[in-house]
RNA sequence: GGAGGGGUGGCCGAGCGGUCAAUGGCAGCAGACUGUAAAUCUGCCGACUUCGCGUCUACGAAGGUUCGAAUCCUUCCCCCUCCA
C-alpha cells in the first residue's frame, strides 16, 4: 500500500501509531485542525506547527468554490499555496451534502451544489472529488460519501450508507496510487450496527489505506456514539489507521482512543476560538461572561500556549468583547494547543501502558470544574 | 432679536389618536456551537412578579381636549440650525 501505517503499541483496545505521509509522518492518535478554506483560521501555519499539530485538513468543496482546484495545483499544490509543508488531509465534501441539504440535490451519481457564495452551481461525484483532491496534492484523500443526517430510520440510514459505499467504490478506482498518499473509507450506517457491520464489510473488502468512521457527532450524543464505536472498531482492519470525523470535544476524543481511534478533527477548537470559548484542563469556559473582567489569572494555569503564558482572562475577556482580531487568535491557539496537549497526554500515557491511569487523571480535572471566582 | 427643527426606555433611533411597555440597531446579561454557508447563531433586556396576553410607573415638565394621548392643544424648560 502507499501510505504507510506503523502500530507502535497498545493500551487495550487504544493504540499508539504513526502514519508515514509523503510530506512527513503523524503520531497517532492525532488531532488534526480544520483548514478548511487553505487557512486554519485565524492561526499562522507556524503557529499551528507549534501547537504541536503534525497535519491540517481542508476541503475540497470550499477550495472547489475558491479559489479552484485547477488554480491551486497551477500555483504548486495546497501544501505550497498555504505554507503547510507538512501532512495535508482533505475532507472529500461528504460533510457538505448533509450541511448544505438545503443547497444541493443528490442524485445516484453524484451531488449538484448552489453555491452558498454567489448561487452558482457545481457538480461533485466520487470521481470529480477524487479528482480536485489528487490537484489539491493532498496526503490523506476521503471517499466521496454522504454524512448521514440525525435522526435518521433504519430504511433511510441503510440507503445512504449503500449510496456512500457505491461512491467508495467508484472513488477507490478513480484514486491514483502514489507513495506517500492514501485514500481512506469512511463507514456510515447511524447508529444501527448492522448497517455499520456491513459497511465497514464492503469497504475491507475494496481495500483502503485507512477506515474512517463518519456519521457521529450529528447529534445522537455520547453514549450513543461511543456505543456505536464499540461495535463499529473491531470490524475495522487493525493494520490500518482509523479516523473518528469530526469529533470532537476533550471528552469525546479520550473516550474514542480509548476505543481505538487513531485519528480525529473537529471544528470546535477553532471555532470555539473565534466565539469565546475555552477549552482548558478544568473544562469549557466562555470569555465573554463578564465574570472574567477582572481575572488577573491565565485561562488554563497549566498550559504552556503564548496567551496563557503572556495574558490574563481579563485581557482576552477585553479583546473579545472589543472584536480584537487577537483575542480570535489568542483563544484559538491556545485551544489547539490544549488539544494537541491532550493528545500528547494520550499518546504517552499508552506507551507507558497507563492509560487508564491517566483517564481517570483526565477525567478528575475535567470535572473539578472552572477556577474559584476570585 | 427674527425664522425653523427637535426633546422617546443605558445610548442611537422608529412611532405621530386606540391593537404601545412602545419597531430596529448598539451596549448589557446568558446560552448554543462536534468531517466550518460560522470573528456565527439564539434567548433575555422599565419595575414588580404566583414569570401568566398579571399589576404598576412610563415617551422633557405642567395643564387641557378625548371614551382613549408618546401621538392633538396651551404654557413653561432645554437643545439644534439658519438669518440679523
Amino acid at each position: 500500500m502507499s501510505l504507510a501505517f506503523d502500530l507502535i503499541g497498545t493500551d487495550g483496545l487504544a493504540r499508539r501509531g504513526r502514519v508515514a505521509t509523503a510530506h512527513g509522518t503523524v503520531e497517532t492518535p492525532a488531532f488534526m485542525p480544520l483548514g478548511t478554506g487553505g487557512t486554519v483560521k485565524a492561526m499562522m501555519p507556524q503557529s499551528v506547527r507549534e501547537t504541536g499539530a503534525e497535519i491540517v485538513l481542508g476541503n475540497t468543496f470550499h477550495l472547489m468554490l475558491q479559489p479552484g482546484a485547477e488554480r491551486v495545483a497551477a500555483l504548486g499544490g495546497l501544501h505550497k499555496f498555504m505554507d503547510w509543508p507538512g501532512p495535508i488531509l482533505t475532507d472529500s465534501g461528504g460533510f457538505q451534502v448533509m450541511s448544505l441539504k438545503e443547497l444541493r440535490k443528490l442524485d445516484r451519481d453524484g451531488v449538484t451544489f448552489r453555491s452558498p457564495r454567489d448561487g452558482s452551481q457545481h457538480r461533485l461525484t466520487p470521481e470529480r472529488s477524487i479528482n480536485i483532491q489528487h490537484l489539491l496534492d493532498t496526503d490523506i484523500t476521503m471517499s466521496f460519501d454522504e454524512c448521514t443526517a440525525w435522526p435518521v430510520e433504519e430504511a433511510a440510514a441503510a440507503r445512504s450508507m449503500r449510496l456512500s459505499m457505491v461512491w467508495a467504490e467508484r472513488g477507490k478506482r478513480a484514486f491514483v496510487q502514489r507513495p506517500g498518499y492514501g485514500l481512506f473509507g469512511i463507514v456510515q450506517g447511524s447508529v444501527f450496527p448492522a448497517l455499520r457491520a456491513e459497511s465497514a464489510k464492503v469497504l475491507a473488502d475494496i481495500g483502503f489505506d485507512g477506515y474512517a468512521i463518519g456519521g457521529l457527532a450529528v447529534g445522537e450524543g455520547q453514549e450513543l456514539m461511543f456505543k456505536t464505536l464499540d461495535t463499529t472498531i473491531p470490524l475495522l482492519p487493525a493494520d490500518k489507521p482509523r479516523y473518528l470525523m469530526g469529533v470532537g470535544r476533550p471528552a469525546d476524543i479520550v473516550g474514542a482512543v480509548q476505543r481505538g481511534v487513531d485519528m480525529f478533527d473537529c471544528v470546535l477548537p477553532t471555532r470555539g476560538g473565534r466565539t469565546a470559548q475555552a477549552f482548558t484542563r478544568r473544562g469549557e469556559l466562555n470569555l465573554r461572561n463578564a465574570r472574567h473582567r477582572n481575572d488577573p489569572r491565565p485561562v488554563d494555569e497549566q498550559c504552556g500556549c503564548p496567551a496563557c503564558q503572556s495574558h490574563s482572562r481579563a485581557y482576552l475577556h477585553h479583546l473579545i468583547r472589543s472584536e480584537e482580531i487577537l483575542g480570535a487568535m489568542l483563544l484559538t491557539w491556545h485551544n489547539l494547543h490544549y488539544y494537541q496537549d491532550v493528545m500528547r497526554g494520550l499518546r504517552g500515557a499508552i506507551e507507558s501502558n497507563s492509560l487508564c491511569h491517566w483517564i481517570a487523571a483526565f477525567e478528575n480535572e475535567q470535572d473539578r470544574g472552572d477556577l474559584p471566582e476570585i
